[in-house]
RNA sequence: GCGGGUAUAGCUCAGUUGGCUAGAGCGCAGCUCUGAUAAAGCUGAGGUCCUUGGUUCGAAUCCAAGUACCCGCACCA
């Protein structure tokens, strides 16, 4: 017996987990790697998971297109890798391992061994190891369940072996770490490495530089307390600048004021004393969205009137008049006593807010390091910051789009404040330390965390307290969050390490917009560009190209260092004496040779943190000792060195990459074309083809969150099955989806939109695709069983089979062909869509369903032609089964191994993923036949309609089908399937009719022509009466058309078709079809012995008769018709439900008993199972 | 603010180079079939194809302007 008796309701996740079970004891994998061993290569390249959790259902989205490819290159005969990543370098595993640890900052960090910041940190590394060992085995594990085929490291001794010598690559092995190296140094020899002192926004929670990459995840809409402050001027008495600041903390670092030199500014007298300000924001709307440039302050914009964002609850804002008005008084007012010009302001001096503090009155600026710093590379004189303050000019980035229009320069705490304060000659004044809290030196503000509200408030008593505070008001903008650990970012003087960008305007575009090359002038940036255009980015509709120039041409300088704990150690070297001197290392060899301390130590470690720290290097130039900087590298750089550091150098570049896009342009993507870039000198990318995907939601489209509850865990999907909350927040439970129902729900979908995952749609693509397949498949089983069926005997020729049979055998081949181009064109969806539509449309509903008796039809009662026949539909339905078992195997592996296992003939490879992947054969084409077909399909659904139309049902034979086409397909599908239509349709017969059967009937549409018709519908009605359908058609073809006086246009006329008395007809493209309603006293009498018959089948059903009992059947009923119907049609009655005896009456002797009410009258039946 | 995308049924989405009566799935309503049967099928209701203007014999489709949402970039004193 070839074939196992198949399960109706299949437990698919049960089944899955069987499947891995045999892949894992035969060996099936290896065995595909050994086929394919030798031939030409297939290059995947792994996007590295973050091995930090387990693994959540949007993970499976792209680790399903992983998979997919990876099994089609494989079943199309190519060599591949299979190799997995882990990311593992980063704060985001610090912060859990932070997390688990109950640690709250760094200093708890260095703590962790009392005393000994050294051992404190090689166990928090240590920490951050074994928490990504742990996770990556999670994920593995979770991805060998997802049915992904690549090496994975398995059992205990795999995942013993060192990072290096494991299956799957991870960005902590020192392969990775000594290939980062590499390509620093190849940066440094094009003197692209630099330090930098700058305002970067800072994470205080986390002490970390936050670089520009990072910073675009974390904006959000927040609220603030913003104030206007006073700056009275030394020669002015009673005159004050008048500022404004969203960051009040920032006022203790005021340093200057910064002003517009083509702005005009306002002299306002408030009680005696004079404030000035922008002209143009004295009175201006502040809540109006901040519109650009001003050029036509009054004109109004009609229609432009689009309103800031803000947050509920807050109030609006006032306008500045506003407030000078209302701190007047009752009777009084402000004053405007003058206008300067900016520039006449340059250079007032003025006092500061806080000139008493301490850090006021460090020349160079504050504390001690920056002054240092500021003093070596001269970026201002001797001057301390109280003594620094006047005003300056900051050009047109002084706008009086907000605040006052006189800035607020502390240019220790902002980008463009720093700029300014260089500029200008202005001391920095730094407030706060890496903890986010301020330095000595502030008085009581000292050690106060600067994102503590609590702290403005004191910052506001001390400027009451001196009267410079002029008002507060409560401001909603965009800020920036830790993207980890969602903590507000403050800006603060920092020294991180860069990679300098380079321009974009040297030669990249200079083809397009004629810009000159500076050839001399190397341009990273650039370089990068030109890769760029060598890769395809897909889906084509994402534009992916377009957005990575973008970021390439917007990007800053690459902020490479982070001064933290877990990472790459960035092998930078610098002079203990000289902090603009420094080296980087490129390998671990250099790194040996070039040691004068610590190899010892360090020797026999993985180049982490806080063991490289102990390498000491002697400086050539100086002879001075070189310390590495304590920072470790940007984890981008960790994945975007793995074209490199993974891919051997024949496997480069990689075919294909697929990841999650949002974000990625300027993080993954960007990462591998900058590396790639660098280490092959613009000649190689690092891909040839990038596949993005969106992001996966709910199934009601909202974020999934673990806090909202509406986040599904893979295990759960897979096997567990759980719970999720809808937006309302009530809890719906779901069962297990599994592997091939999640896979298949993303193969479906269009990679450009987001996917809605969930229990619904996972119910809904299982019962469109998974168990229609599987209905076929164990009808298909079942009967071949049951007839003894083997798949190895003879073939019938396909030419000697039935239509039905070429023609399934003939769409199949088409099938073939877009599954092919689908993988090819890495458009998995077209495919995936396509076989829905075969297995539902063509298969289940045509073929199996037409087909049924060819299968259910005793060997015994056929001759030879008969026998021959069933073979053939046995034949065909076994080549569409297997045949789509090796379409789909990429999609849904296991699915399609439980097909093919029972379904193989014994010659055939035990496992369908070792089978090559289906082929066209082009002499099983026959397009005319799938043409007609397809014709007929569709007349038959029109036929549906048609008697719909007619309200009879399809148990009551009528008497005439007729079609009116000019389509060759269809008059071909008429004569070719007459017999197929009039038993499907149940008509006795189906004629095609040379002329149109419906009369076209035109009708006013109201919802539109009302208006216009108004009162003269009478003349319209008449108009429309006297002309014909097809006259009318021919006069709108010219335009609107006078009717009864009212000018129509065709938009107000529908036409609907009307078929002759009697008859009943729908229209569709071109094709009529229409039907004898007419119901014969004949014809009647077919449809009641056919209600007879349906009723007793459902009473043999109710007795639980098997199909092969025979019965005696007991009928009686109250109508005469009834009665002579049952009388006239005994024998095909009597044959459809296997009685051998038809009595009337005599109810006693049945089992089984049942009564209904027909139209005509009440039927009451008896079963008797028969002896014998 | 700049650039890109999207807008079609209650929901999720198709809709080719402009073409005849705008489609599918789900949901809803009704019906059918009863030897795939805890399956299967059919039909229906439901559309201002975002709005306005233009091109055209003809526009969901092309053009322009506007509106809303999404994405990217910039800014955020």
């Amino acid at each position: 017996m070839p074939f196992e008796k198949v399960e109706s309701s299949p437990d698919f996740p049960a089944m899955e987990r069987h499947v891995l079970k045999f892949w894992a004891e035969d060996g099936t994998f290896e065995k595909r790697k050994a086929l394919n061993a030798g031939k030409p290569k297939w290059s995947f390249l792994d996007g590295p998971i973050t091995a930090n959790n387990p693994m959540g259902v949007h993970h499976a989205w792209g680790r399903t297109y992983k998979d997919a490819y990876n099994r089609y290159f494989a079943m199309t005969g190519r060599e591949l890798r299979y190799q997995n990543g882990f990311d593992c370098q980063g704060l985001w595993v610090e912060v859990e391992v932070e997390k688990e640890l109950q640690l709250k900052s760094k200093r708890d960090i260095e703590n962790l061994v009392p005393g000994n910041v050294e051992a404190s940190i090689d166990k928090f590394v240590q920490a951050c190891k074994d928490r990504v060992n742990t996770f990556a085995r999670v994920q593995t594990d979770q991805s060998i369940r997802l049915g992904m085929w690549m090496d994975w490291d398995k059992t205990d001794e795999d995942w013993a072996k060192s990072p290096d010598d494991r299956k799957s690559y991870f960005t902590m092995a020192e392969r990775n770490n000594f290939a980062i190296w590499s390509f620093l140094k190849k940066c440094f020899a094009k003197k692209l490495i630099y330090r930098g002192y700058d305002v970067m926004p800072w994470c205080g929670r986390c002490g970390v530089g936050i670089s520009e990459q990072e910073m675009k995840e974390g904006y959000k809409l927040v609220e603030h307390r913003a104030c206007f402050v006073k700056l009275p001027l030394l020669d002015k008495p009673g005159e004050n600048l008048l500022v404004w600041t969203t960051t009040p903390w920032t006022l203790t670092s005021n340093v200057g004021a910064a002003i517009n030199p083509k702005l005009a500014y306002l002299k306002v007298k408030l009680k005696n004393e004079v404030y000035y300000l922008a002209k143009g924001v004295f009175k201006q709307d502040r809540m109006a969205s901040s519109s650009g440039d001003d050029e036509q302050p009054e004109a109004q914009a009609p229609g432009k009137k689009s309103k800031r964002e803000w947050l509920d609850g807050v109030p609006n804002l006032n306008t500045i008049e506003q407030m000078f008005k209302s701190k007047a008084g009752k009777g009084e007012s402000y004053e405007i006593v003058g206008e300067v010009k900016g520039e006449e302001m340059l250079g007032w001096r003025y006092a500061g807010p806080f000139d008493d503090l301490p850090a006021q009155q460090s020349e160079y600026g504050f504390p001690e390091e920056v002054a240092k710093i500021v003093k070596q590379n001269g970026w201002c004189p001797a001057v301390t910051g109280a003594a620094a303050h006047r005003v300056v000019s900051g050009g047109d980035d002084v706008s009086e789009s907000e605040g006052t229009g006189i800035v607020h320069t502390a240019p220790g705490c902002g980008g463009i404040d720093f700029a300014w304060g260089k500029a200008n000659g202005l001391p920095p004044v730094a407030p706060i330390g890496d903890d986010g809290c301020f330095h000595k030196g502030f008085g009581s503000l000292e050690s106060k965390n600067a994102a503590d509200p609590a702290t403005a408030d004191v910052v506001f008593e001390e400027l009451k307290k001196k009267d410079r505070l002029f008002g507060i008001e409560r401001y909603v903008h965009r800020y920036p969050h830790c993207w980890r650990c969602k903590t507000e970012l403050l800006y603060r003087l920092v020294d991180e390490w860069f990679i300098g960008m380079g321009t974009w305007e040297c030669g990249v575009r200079s083809a397009e917009c004629g810009v000159e090359d500076k050839k001399e002038e190397y341009s990273f940036r650039r370089e990068i560009a030109k890769v760029v255009e060598k890769v395809t980015f897909l889906p084509e509709s994402l534009n992916g190209r377009a957005r990575e120039l973008d970021w390439l041409k917007n990007m800053g300088d690459w902020m490479i260092s982070k001064k933290r704990y877990w990472g790459l150690a960035l092998p930078i070297w610098v002079d203990e004496k000289d902090p603009t001197d420094f080296e980087v290392i490129g390998s671990r060899e250099e790194l040996k040779e070039r040691a004068v301390e610590g190899w010892q130590e360090f020797d026999g470690h993985t180049p982490h943190r806080p063991w490289v720290d102990k390498i000491v290097l002697k400086n050539p130039r100086t002879g001075n000792r070189m310390f590495r900087i304590p920072d470790v590298g940007n984890p981008w750089l960790d994945a975007g060195i793995v074209a490199y550091s993974t891919l051997p150098a024949d496997w480069r570049p990689a075919d294909f990459i697929t990841e999650s896009f949002p974000g990625q342009f300027r993080n993954w993507f960007y990462a591998l074309l900058a590396l790639s870039t660098m280490m092959s000198d613009g000649e190689v990318p690092p891909f040839k083809t990038l596949l993005g995907f969106a992001t996966c939601k709910d199934q009601f489209g909202h974020d999934m969150h673990k806090s909202a509850g509406n986040s599904i865990e893979f295990n759960k999907a897979a096997d567990e099955g759980g719970e999720i909350k809808d937006p309302k927040g009530a809890t719906i439970p779901f069962n297990a989806i599994g592997a091939d129902v999640m896979r298949w729900l993303y193969c479906r979908q269009n990679p450009a939109s987001n996917l809605l995952f969930g229990p619904k749609p996972a119910d809904e693509v299982r019962a469109k695709f998974h168990l229609k397949l599987w209905n076929c498949y164990s009808f298909f089983v079942n009967y071949a069983i049951a007839d003894g069926f083997d798949p190895t005997a003879e073939q019938v020729p396909v030419k000697e089979r039935p239509d039905i049979d070429r023609w399934i055998l003939s769409d199949l081949q088409g099938l073939i062909r877009t599954a092919r181009e689908s993988f090819e064109s890495f458009d998995v969806m077209r495919f995936a869509l396509v076989a829905e539509e075969f297995v539902d449309s063509k298969l289940s509903n045509w073929y199996v369903r037409r087909n049924r008796d060819r299968f259910w039809s005793r060997n015994a009662e056929l001759d030879a032609a008969g026998l021959k026949d069933k073979l053939a539909a046995y034949q065909t339905m076994h080549a569409v089964l297997t045949t789509l078992c090796r379409l789909i195997a990429p999609c849904v592996p296991f699915l399609a191994e439980v097909l093919w296992k029972n379904l193989r003939c014994t010659a055939d490879p035990e496992s369908v993923h070792l089978v090559d992947y289906p082929s066209v054969d082009e002499s099983l084409i026959d397009q005319q036949l799938s043409d007609d077909t397809e014709a007929l399909l569709n007349l038959v659904t029109q036929g549906g309609a048609a008697r719909n139309a007619a309200k009879q049902k399809v148990r009551q034979p009528l008497a005439e089908l007729r079609v009116f086409s000019d389509a060759e397909p269809v008059k071909r599908a008429l004569a070719r399937f007459a017999e197929t239509l009039q038993d499907e349709l149940n008509i006795k017969r189906v004629i095609a009719s040379a002329e149109p059967i419906l009369t076209a009937a035109v009708k006013l549409n109201m919802k539109t022509a009302g208006a216009k018709i108004g009162a003269k519908r009478k003349d319209v009605d008449a108009a429309l009466k006297a002309i014909t359908a097809e006259e009318l058609a021919k006069q709108f073809r010219t335009g609107p058309v006078d009717l009864g006086g009212v000018v129509l246009d065709s938009a107000d006329l529908s036409v609907e078709y009307v078929a002759p008395d009697g008859w009943a007809g729908v229209a569709d493209r071109g094709t009529q079809v229409a039907i004898d309603a007419r119901i014969t006293p004949e014809l009647r009498a077919e449809g009641l012995s056919r209600d007879v018959i349906r009723f007793v089948q459902e009473n043999r059903k109710k007795a639980r008769l098997e199909l092969s009992d025979k019965i005696v059947l007991h009928v009686a009923t109250t109508s005469n018709e009834l009665s002579d119907v049952i009388d006239t049609h005994k024998d095909a009655i009597m044959a459809a439900v296997q009685a051998v005896e038809l009595v009337a009456g005599q109810f006693e002797l049945a089992s089984v008993f049942g009564a209904i009410k027909l139209e005509v009258g009440e039927l009451t039946i008896g079963i008797r199972k028969a002896d014998g």
